[in-house]
DNA sequence: ACAAAAGTGTTATCGCTACACCCATGT
DNA sequence: ACATGGGTGTAGCGATAACACTTTTGT
């Protein structure tokens, strides 16, 4: 037995690695490192945007990424995502899950860093973004001009991407990309800017009021120079009794 | 700069945990291992099954578990999870992707060791599992009636299932759970155990075929004690002709 | 002839698409 | 009055769910 860290480790046979019986030490294995990229999406009211950090150090000094960290030694991967959104947003509570993990022997220059891709939607007019130590800038692109990223981030944003695209149609998540209060144009504009397709005025207004799922909330828009729209918002509560009733949320 | 390996790793800032500031050494973000667990599928013709291992070594010796192995330093994590599908079924080539990663601090009782799920289907007439050095058993398990399973693998298992059962709704995956020809009701018959739901024979049958991505090879079932049923199989590339003029598949 | 599963046809309903139209507000 | 976006109504089409029915083989 050989000691990691703290922790004891068991040792392990050699082992057959491509055809070959190479003689593995046990310690080998215990010198990755973990990292978390948070793509973090936020809705402009006209465009799906991401916010990207400027890196301010090496490797890629200079270059766009995508917001993230090493995990620390004794932190939940979960946390240690949490915990860079929140330094990033100033928020706490947001919405946010895994896309896909990155495990190429090369993607980090200078390291065995595999790194579990998580994305996230903020609602713009709650957040205050700020660089941290580790980057020099902090700014929103809009998603259909992106510069080129730094390591392998493109193809971290892009898994992201497709995860939000399809999940949007299924689960009510849209709404944490919008404020509180919302007009049913925007939120056809929010789906109409995650989906990239254009959806009837009337027939996204029907299928959503028909689904039950928002509350009207008797206000309406000011300081608009034409009629004024009804606010709504989600009804989380609503949403999970129909959905013990076998509801399937559908878009 | 420190040694890692042979590659060079940048040193790092203490960094701001937990509100604390704590001096980490870059060196101990380098402690981690990772693995890959697979959770292989199988269709009996009645039953959706899964293959499990019976555990021969600590920890948890002798419990059942999804098969996985430590990714090598120098392997990328696609190719490991292959190796250990190939290993252990005896095939080169096999549907299979991530399901998704776990890394709860203490998720393995003897080191850091973050995993990352992946689900892969195959074709039970075509495989010949065989147990591999770390493994006493290999069996197959049917879904809904498994184990108690060692480390986090039932949730492991659990986020292989939701991935399967969502994703075989929306693409032509099935096929790979079934023989290389099959028949319209054994194809209905594997539906039926992924989503747990019965379909209508008749309905079944004209939204495949009007799907067009059946080809009729003009065989039919042999020692059978009724009306042979004809055989199909699944025509990837009218699949991939389908799709690039916008077809999506849906069940 | 019968059992058992393969395979076909029909109808009613529901949801969606497309499009036309009306309404309320600020200038 | 008009521009602008908010909001409503409806007819037709297509997919699908439900169910009854016919066909072909082995025994």
């Amino acid at each position: 037995m050989l000691e990691n860290g703290n922790r004891i480790v068991a040792e392990r046979e050699p082992a057959d690695y491509n055809g070959n019986i190479y003689k593995i030490p046990i310690n080998d294995f215990y010198k990755f490192a973990v990292s978390v990229d948070c793509v973090i999406f936020g809705f402009s009211g006209d465009d799906l945007e991401v916010l990207l950090i400027k890196r301010g150090t090496e490797p890629f000094k200079g270059k766009w990424a995508v917001p993230g960290d090493l995990v620390y030694p004794f932190e939940n991967i979960d946390d240690a995502a949490k915990r860079v959104l929140g330094e990033l947003t100033g928020l706490t509570d947001m919405y946010f899950d895994q896309s896909k993990s990155f495990g190429e022997v090369n993607r980090h220059p200078i390291g065995r860093v595999v790194t579990i891709g998580y994305f996230s939607l903020i609602k713009k007019d709650e957040q205050n973004p700020k660089a941290s130590s580790w980057a020099e800038q902090l700014e929103w692109h809009k998603l259909n001009k992106l510069p080129d990223l730094a390591f392998d981030h493109n193809q971290i944003l892009e898994a992201s991407m497709e995860r939000l695209r399809k999940r949007v149609r299924r689960q009510p998540i849209g709404f944490n990309l919008l404020p509180d209060k919302f007009t049913l144009l925007e939120l056809k504009a929010l789906y109409e800017s995650v989906l990239g397709e254009p959806f009837d005025k009337s027939n996204f207004r029907k299928k959503f009021l028909d689904m039950d799922l928002l509350t009207d909330i008797n206000q309406r828009q000011t300081n608009v120079k034409h009629r004024p729209a009804k606010l709504f918002s989600f009804n989380q509560k609503r949403y999970e009794e129909l959905t013990e009733r076998g509801f399937n949320f559908s878009i």
